[in-house]
RNA sequence: GGCCUCAUCGUCUAAUGGUCAGGACACCACGCUUUCAAUGUGGUAAUCCGGGUUCGAUUCCCGGUGGGGCUGCCA
């Protein structure tokens, strides 16, 4: 058995997306689970196409996810003459040949072949030409590509790991570009040659490739060489069950990392989009994934990329960070929202984050969630009110709250806080006292409770001040009312 | 239009020639709770349609329908 050999050969033209992320995922698995190799390749062939920085996204985006390469990033720009020298063995063999049409010329030939409803195909003009008259137009310097010759009347068929038996006539395949006019190669021929060159085993790639693939699949048999095993994904959809693309919204992985998801949660995410463990087990780390993964578990069918559940599983993870690494990750979140955090006690920031843990969906969020213990809230009083009450039963309930703080001993416990307040509201209704008090410190209408809040204000030096403070303003917007 | 391909709850999916068609997200109800979240319990919800094969088909076959992909000197 020959080492297992994959790759990841994104074409840089942004930033890595989704989709990209999760076959960049199946295809290091499937070479850690067999101790092969996962190779980054760069298909920087369309130099139109090729944005500055794309390059560094993808190698740091694989990176942040754990999915080490062990061989790259090879990049297709710097290995022309290998394709042309291909090019060339095909022309020779009569695989291919020389093509002088303008594009104008090619333009109008689709036109009117889509006029006629026939399927636009190059129509083999060039391969007319004899050698005398190639010659003279090469020798001229006339632009020129190079195609394939595909012949006419063969049934091409491949074994596809997912699909099965995949079949088409070849009268339905194009003399496609291979070598193109500015001397790079399209995407079928560098993809091909690499591949076999490089030795890989699994084309592991989405499934808008089948289409292509029989014109590989011809290119192989030109060369002579082995196939490998093709094995096309499922597409990933949008919810309107379209492929999922720049033009549907959010799908930069970058994107979605900023936002706060958890690269753990993102790649477990992706993982069960097309591939699942036969299992109920949801939730895998990279370990656990390379350990279950195999391609007989893929998926057939395209998958819907829901971001409700996503945000579930990034939930989960959150949930189960210890809450230093949690403050690790979600500093930069507290200091894009404005919080002085070297201004506060390590330890007040952390309970606030133990009181948010399990309500976070993505690290974003937590500015927005917690602005109430780094300034006063701006509120509603109307918010205040615990069921029918009035203006005045309610200050009086804040009036017992300012009594019964005032009274206590900071720095307090949690238990001891709240053992003064049951004290002293006995077997009355606690809403009445406590929502009132929780507005008053938070400004919302759902929080944590006022106990855990005022116990991570207790670790302030001025956290009783804080409290009072609060419980005054609430008063006064109750008398302006 | 042509070629290829796919089809189980709204979504991700499991399973089987005979099951109460299972799980998860979302949703609903209840419990816990001062609110929210988390959590617990329960619930609503699916085999695209039509023919065959078969004692029996969601599963196998054929045909339809619907969706998607491709149809570039893009990848």
């Amino acid at each position: 058995m020959p080492e297992v050999r994959t790759r990841f050969a994104p074409s840089p033209t942004g930033f890595l997306h989704i989709g990209g992320l999760r076959t960049a995922l199946y295809e290091f698995l499937w070479a850690r689970k067999n101790n092969g190799k996962f190779i980054l390749r760069i298909e920087d062939t369309d130099v139109k196409r090729t944005v500055p920085g794309s390059l560094e996204n993808i190698v740091q985006t694989l990176k942040d996810f754990r999915l080490n390469f062990d061989e790259g990033p090879i990049l297709q720009s710097q290995r022309l003459d290998i394709y042309f020298k291909h090019a060339q063995e095909l022309i020779d063999k009569g695989h291919a040949y020389h093509c002088f049409c303008a594009p104008e010329r090619l333009d109008q030939l689709r036109k009117q072949q889509q006029e006629n409803k026939q399927p636009p195909k190059y129509d083999k003009h060039c391969l007319k030409l004899s050698k005398d008259e190639t010659e003279a137009k090469l020798r001229a310097n006339e632009p020129h590509v190079i195609r394939m010759n595909v012949p006419a009347g063969q049934r091409i068929s491949f074994a596809d790991v997912i699909h099965g038996q995949i079949s088409v006539s070849s009268d339905d395949l194009d003399d496609q570009v291979l070598l193109k006019s500015d001397g790079f190669p399209t995407y079928h021929l560098a993809a091909t040659v690499d591949d076999h060159l490089m030795g890989i085993t699994h084309v592991i790639r989405g499934e808008e490739w089948v289409p292509s693939a029989p014109k590989h699949i011809l290119l192989y048999s030109f060369f002579g060489w082995p196939l490998p095993q093709f094995v096309h994904l499922p597409l990933l959809l949008s919810k309107t069950r379209k492929k999922l693309s720049k033009r549907e919204g959010d799908v930069a992985v970058k994107d979605f990392l900023e936002q706060g998801y958890l690269p753990e949660a993102l790649l477990n995410f992706v993982a069960l989009l097309g591939w699942n463990p036969k299992t109920e087990q949801e939730i895998f780390n990279l370990r656990e994934l390379t350990e279950e993964f195999s391609l007989d578990k893929l998926n057939k069918a395209g998958a819907v990329f829901d971001p409700e559940k996503l945000d579930w599983l990034n939930g989960v993870y959150i949930r189960s960070l210890k809450v230093e690494d949690l403050f690790a990750r979600i500093s930069p979140y507290l200091i894009r929202a404005g919080f002085e955090l070297e201004k506060y006690p390590k330890e007040f920031l952390l309970r606030i984050l133990l009181l948010e843990q399990a309500r976070l969906k993505k690290l974003s969020e937590i500015g927005e969630r917690v602005k109430y213990f780094f300034s006063d809230p701006a509120y509603d009083p109307e918010m205040l009110r615990w069921k029918k009450v009035d203006n005045r039963q309610l200050s009086e309930s804040l009036e017992i709250a300012k009594k019964i703080i005032i009274n206590c001993q900071f720095p307090i416990s949690k238990e001891e806080i709240q053992n003064a307040f049951f004290a002293e509201i006995g077997d009355k209704d606690k809403g009445a006292i406590l929502w009132p008090l929780r507005v008053a410190l938070t400004g919302l209408e759902a929080s944590p409770g006022p106990f855990e809040i005022m116990d991570a204000f207790a670790v302030l030096p001025n956290g009783k001040e804080i409290i009072l403070k609060r419980l005054n303003t609430a008063i006064e917007k109750l008398f302006q009312s």
